[in-house]
DNA sequence: CTGAAAGCGCTTACAG
DNA sequence: CTGAAAGCGCTTACAG
């Protein structure tokens, strides 16, 4: 079944269908009424790569997402497709591989798809090369400074993570904590986890806090089981903390498990606050402290930056949005306070 | 860039090209090797959507998944690409979204990709209608039973759901629980949520036990909210009961919230169980108590079958494998057993 | 082993 | 408003 059948059932030609198909104002209502009553009869659906391989563009904006599993890009997500619909744009979310190559994918994607502009969600700012401005549309990272890697065709929108993650510490400070471990991914790597980490050590020397990165930082994957084995790492480098600091709530869900398996209450024995402020974060026992970023402000504000990029041919923005340290039940005030 | 481009540079015709990146064995070392370079040097990729257009088949096995939050897929998603592989097919994932239909998504993933099989994740028996049989390709359906669809080119495999449900009850019986509520889907809507829903009727009713399913048995959407919700409603309902058997954990753990919001302790007040034993389970305060659907068995089984399917054209099978009952630490034994 | 050519199912100027 | 035709970038018989 071919637009070719729709055209010879209904009496039109393949031009006319297409036409119907793709909502092109010139059409006589006899015909569009006709072609798609004959399109319903057979429950047509016209071939996208016949479609994409002669379209030269296509309304929509690509989204391309690394990491399935992430609880924080869901709602994200949901919010963005929302929002692009309100603005006559139609989104596109393509699912890719941990290990692949996000640039690859999207010249690909640019290539096969012609989407007006690309969003990048789970990309470090770091795997984001000055090769994207080849590309040729407006780009966006989400929930990822892309500030100092300057490529003219790429904005961000993202909370301060250095910020929020000093603004834990200072929480966890004011609870009376003052030994505290940190977990988060490899900073060679990961740039919000260095963000993260830069934050927690700025904090620590304006509170006169000592600091052993070495003993008191774990690396982890953000996974619930590496959340648990750098939890354990911790307890034997870094024995007497009171409070750890997970740079996601994954991890610390992992690293609270590993506290319980060596017969820690928490937050009795120790604290533990996560990042992101995913929504199964406060269906945990206890519920989780974490730092909430605002999965529907990070959207609306992404989709409206790159529209504008998209329309008024703007320039890129690197825009912060504010976030919110939620308290939760997982950390114990130490002072009384 | 073409492939005519990457002809003309290397200074072969289009045909030698395609043969090079298709891994046809007609080609010359010289060639081989001469075109790879030059395609090496543009970062070339040929475009998907022409390559489908035109291929006949593809050597893939289509995976069509519905509900990308899904935590119990992830795992099988993994092992499944695994499996594709090992046995020379290529997996290909199309998430689709909760309101597409998927036949019709299943029909335009075969015109448009020539997969060798489609296997449906998330996909409820009941929307998977006669109409299948056009699709002309071997199609599994993944952890739900389709042995009464009757669909001669759709196989099953699935845990006995009826069977595991009943193994519950019996077990929370034995525990000394005697009022028990239930939180499922929609039983004229969901089939797993009807076959579990009828394992705990048959189940009760061996067991003498009384049960009204008007007020204890409370519907909700497989999310967390929703689950919290239904308990709120059976909290109402059905004042004096000892345990809730909720149809998945992702439920449970909704419905644990709600009973702590409530003032209630779990398991020291209401002891609460969940089904299907995603990894977020285990890190659970207390470990849920739940069905364990075994996600590698099932993969392996599920591909394994299709794949006879596909190369011996076997006959369509409906397999169950074992479900294991974890313990956890969720429900409360009442009478010191 | 290689090339020339047809054709996959659409969209889109171009004419009328 | 409609049709006829070119062409998107590939694959694949068919000849040689």
């Amino acid at each position: 079944m071919t637009i070719k059948d729709i055209a010879r059932e209904s009496g039109y030609a393949v031009g006319t269908v297409s036409r119907v198909i793709n909502n092109n104002p010139n059409v006589s209502p006899a015909a569009r009424a006709r072609i798609l009553e004959v399109i319903r009869k057979y429950k047509f659906r016209p071939n996208s790569n016949a479609k994409h391989l002669k379209q030269q563009a296509s309304q929509g904006i690509a989204m391309i997402v690394k990491g399935t599993h992430n609880m924080l890009f869901a709602p994200i997500l949901e919010k963005m497709q929302t929002e692009c619909t309100a603005a006559g744009y139609s989104g596109m979310v393509y699912y890719i591989d941990e290990n692949d190559n996000e640039v690859d994918r999207a010249r690909q994607i640019c290539r096969e798809h012609k989407p007006y502009g690309v969003i990048f969600l789970g990309s470090d700012s770091n795997n984001i090369t000055p090769e994207l401005s080849d590309l040729g549309v407006p780009c966006l990272l989400m929930t990822n400074r892309a500030a100092n890697a300057e490529i003219e065709n790429l904005s961000s929108v993202s909370v301060d993570d250095s910020a929020a993650a000093a603004r834990m510490i200072n929480y966890l400070y004011a609870k009376g904590h003052r030994r505290i471990g940190l977990i988060g991914g490899d900073i060679r790597r990961s740039h919000p986890s260095s963000a993260r980490l830069a934050g927690c050590l700025g904090a620590f020397s304006r509170l006169g806090l000592p600091f052993d990165a070495a003993a008191c930082y774990a690396d982890a994957r953000y996974t619930m089981p590496d959340g648990y084995k750098a939890m354990e790492r911790l307890l034997d480098s870094c024995p007497d903390l009171t409070a750890v600091f997970a740079f996601s709530d994954i991890m610390a869900i992992g690293a609270i498990r590993a506290l319980r398996d060596h017969g820690l209450q928490v937050p009795g024995d120790v604290s533990v606050c996560g990042f992101d402020g995913i929504e199964l974060a406060d269906y945990l026992n206890p519920r989780l402290a974490t730092i909430r970023q605002p999965a529907d402000r990070l959207a609306s504000r992404g989709v409206s930056i790159l529209i504008r990029c998209i329309e008024d041919d703007g320039d890129a923005v690197h825009e912060l949005v504010p976030y919110e340290l939620v308290e939760g039940e997982s950390v114990l005030c130490l002072n009384g306070q």
